[in-house]
DNA sequence: GTCGATTTTTGTCAGCTGACAACAATCTAC
DNA sequence: GTAGATTGTTGTCAGCTGACAAAAATCGAC
């Protein structure tokens, strides 16, 4: 696919009044984007075009789908919202790729659903997008919307890859860098979707839990014992996040670690109490951290006999 | 203020089927948060009422104001959008507590600018609340709706606390816990209202770098070199969180720091290489790790002789 | 004035996500 | 086949915010 920037105006989010002289990070760029934000980008995808309504049976849903399960009382709101004053927000579809007379969804799902329960028409722009731009649209309102969880934009993301869309494509529809994508990759690729949908969404649950938990799925038994332990009553009537949690907990306790001997810790001092000492050793190493006064010095003299006092260790030991 | 729970339904925020069978932490709870929160919170502000339109000349705002400043290009959006569309969500009025046949806005300043400036009426609910409950919904509405930086939600709490509102309804309009609450009086109190003003919403600026630069004004003279550095050309030409960086940095050069002595590093292996050391020394202080195969023992018999080595240095120290 | 309860303050932590950097893998030109 | 460029992978970090906990301050009953 050899067309880029298609909609440069919306994809690259160029609005250089809200970009910052210096790198903002991590969470708080995330918090920023508010829904001013998305009314501006949706604004953006629907300039110009006037909103007709439109019949909610001439409407399919889009072809891939971003939502992992839907909050029923999320939706009996909006049910109610719509019907007691109607459709605040009118939704974006294109003319169905294959079928004359019929639309397919670009985002609104849910306002559709509703609609058509209420048996009313649903209010609409319709704009003809192929199925990059759809996908990237689609991906960019759905992720600013509903701060879809990591695992929801990972599953998005595992989708839109096992449909042939490119790194870069992904990246405009999840506004997400090569290597957020590539961990998103990682993550479904070692985790069967089955376990993915049986956890469910985990809200909360960020990137490098999902990554561990990736990790130890991948070892002997453990795909095996993932599913006994989601397969415990008691584990799924966990909400989502807890289900991930046991999940964790559970395969834990089968990948014991080999442990450790324990680093014992003494101390010394000198018998004119000018330096104190620090000292560590287990089976692996040895530590030992002088202070106060003459500490350095004292250390210096240590660190310059190292080599006569293993001399003398190895003859000690030799007759211990 | 005896009354309690006034908007129980709506300020515990008792959605239950999203309350998490474990402790959510920081910045994923706020992020969580999505439009559908907010449009069920409004929802139920709003529930049950009709919607009517009302002449913008009727309308003033609400007594406490909650936003630092105004993205011009936001509103610019939302007058196309309300030219083109009509307005999407209604705003939320009371009855002028002051004036007859007027109105006070709870939430919807801008919607009522753009309606004004259009010149036409602009859709409403219109609902008896008292000022308790008034900046409660005003401020709950604000925290979901723009994601606010912390600096505007800590003038948004000193306002209240100023008219005199106690900490709990404080924490009711923020959603947030008392020592949240406590934190961003603390910021308020110790920087004056100008130097805030000064340096604006500086979104992703968090509360620690707040709290840090509330410390540092605090001291001799560094209100007056801040009000210098704020007065500098170049630094009111950095957009807020460049010149929030801009001010901390020129404060934190007059406040210097003793610089400790830099630690140096160096290494030791013994001669059959069964041994290695890492050596860190500096004016204070000295440590010493042994690892490889024999470094515990090494280390013990370290530890063992440490009163005879520490009588050979003193005398080599006499002597050198 | 004292004591217990309550509220407030402040230090600190956990886990989040964007980003950076180093390294590995892949691709393309020669 | 090789070298350089590009893409992808993964470890790690910075700063965010909610929350916890300990300490301090305040309040009210006696």
């Amino acid at each position: 696919m050899a067309r880029k920037n298609l909609l440069a105006g919306l994809m690259d989010q160029n609005d250089t009044t809200d970009t910052p002289a210096y790198p903002m990070r991590g969470a708080s760029k995330t918090m920023i984007r508010s829904i001013d934000e998305l009314a501006k980008q949706a604004e953006k995808l629907m300039e110009g075009e006037t909103i007709v309504d439109i019949d909610p049976d001439t409407i399919d849903g889009s072809f891939v789908t971003d939502r992992m399960e839907d909050d029923s009382e999320q939706f009996q709101d909006l049910l109610r919202a719509m019907q007691e004053r109607g459709q605040d927000s009118p939704i974006l579809v294109r003319p169905h790729p294959q079928t004359d007379g019929r639309y397919q969804i670009v985002f609104g799902h849910r306002r559709v659903r509703a609609a058509r329960q209420l048996g009313r028409p649903v209010r609409a722009v319709i704009k003809a997008l192929d199925d990059r731009t759809h996908v990237i649209a689609q991906g960019q309102e759905n992720s600013a919307r509903a701060n879809l969880t990591f695992i929801e934009r990972a599953a998005f993301a595992r989708r839109l890859e096992d449909l042939g869309y490119d790194r870069e494509t992904i990246m405009s529809a999840l506004s997400a860098n090569a290597a957020s994508v590539s961990k998103m990759m990682s993550v479904t690729e070692r985790i069967p979707a089955g376990i993915i949908e049986r956890i469910g969404s985990a809200a909360s649950i960020g990137r490098e839990r999902w990554v561990e938990l990736s990790l130890l799925i991948g070892r002997p038994n453990n795909l095996t014992k993932a599913n006994d332990i989601l397969d415990a009553e008691d584990t799924m009537s966990l909400d989502s996040s807890a289900r991930f949690n046991a999940l964790m907990a559970g395969l834990k306790t089968t990948a014991k670690r080999v442990t450790k001997s324990v680093a014992t810790g003494t101390t010394w001092a000198s018998a004119d109490s000018s330096i104190s000492a620090q000292i560590k050793s287990d089976s692996s190493g040895f530590s030992l951290s002088l202070k106060a006064g003459n500490g350095a010095k004292f250390g210096r003299f240590l660190a310059d006999n190292l080599d006569a006092l293993y001399d003398r260790f190895l003859k000690d030991g030799d007759r211990g």
